[in-house]
DNA sequence: ACTATTCATATGGTTTTAGTAGGAATTGAA
DNA sequence: TTCAATTCCTACTAAAACCATATGAATAGT
């Protein structure tokens, strides 16, 4: 199915909570409670995020996140990407290799071209945008 | 993640393959043996596109599937939704009421963005574009 | 020392995916 | 009438993905 996972969502919900208290330390208990998601879930996901340089973390008590740019510079592609790797809707659109027949392949085409036009579309939004409730419907 | 099924790929081989046989009935064995798709994973695939409408069957000896439609008027979408049901990339986009917070959940629009436009994308793509190899790659 | 926090890793239940398998029902042809 | 070829129906299963839960170590402030 076309799905998109907790996981990203999860962590796209922290992300906008980090986003509207920039500049504070945020504690993941509290975005565990406020948003209402598993803490130990939550700690699961952090360390993608951290690997992608997405946000930075201080140990210890009094300890926390806090992003590592500025909300409009970062895009929902970089979050969806710091989980699940290049974005790839079938593997032949990827690596060609994995396909054995993606050359004379009818439907290729098909799947390359939607997975570009979500990619596209994630790459335009970012943190802040959804932050400031700015998502438009018409397409882009 | 964002995948496409191995359902619905086959589904649309198996489609494209009865688009270029406009007219003949087709053996699901022919289509197994050309495809390269395991014979007992297609039959499973048959109801769905039956069910939908999309296809018709003659039993017995000498029979087969033919399209129900011309390939002009089948599109992708309806294919995919014959195996898979609504497009809904996230609950909350189909029904409001699975989701607690829709109303003041901010990701909830992109969400709705991005399943609308995938949706869109399925529904301006015909078999026939497939078929025929008239796929563009420029953003519609 | 104590407490609050992040960090690391293991474990487990459920659902989905991607098939395999066996045989019943139908039809055309020999 | 019998046979063979085909669709139809339903059960089963292995592996993977998904969605967590659990335990405890490491770190840092007070
Ligand atoms: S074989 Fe790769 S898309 Fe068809
Ligand atoms: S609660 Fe439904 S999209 Fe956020």
């Amino acid at each position: 199915m076309i799905k998109i996972t907790t996981k990203i969502r999860y962590a796209i919900r922290l992300l906008i909570f980090l986003a509207q208290h920039e500049g504070e330390m945020v504690f993941l208990k509290d975005v565990s409670e406020k948003e209402n998601i598993s803490f130990k879930y939550l700690e699961q996901i952090i360390p993608y995020l951290k690997n992608s340089g997405l946000i930075l973390s201080k140990r210890g008590a009094r300890g926390g996140y806090i992003l590592a740019k500025k909300p409009s510079q970062i895009t929902i592609k970089e979050i969806v990407q710091s989980i699940e790797g290049p974005i790839a809707i079938v593997e032949c659109v990827a690596s060609s290799e994995y396909c054995n027949r993606s050359n004379n392949c009818v439907p290729n085409k098909l799947w390359k071209k939607l997975n570009e036009q979500i990619s596209d579309t994630l790459e335009t939004i970012t943190l802040e945008d959804l932050m400031l409730n700015r998502i438009s419907m018409e397409v882009s």
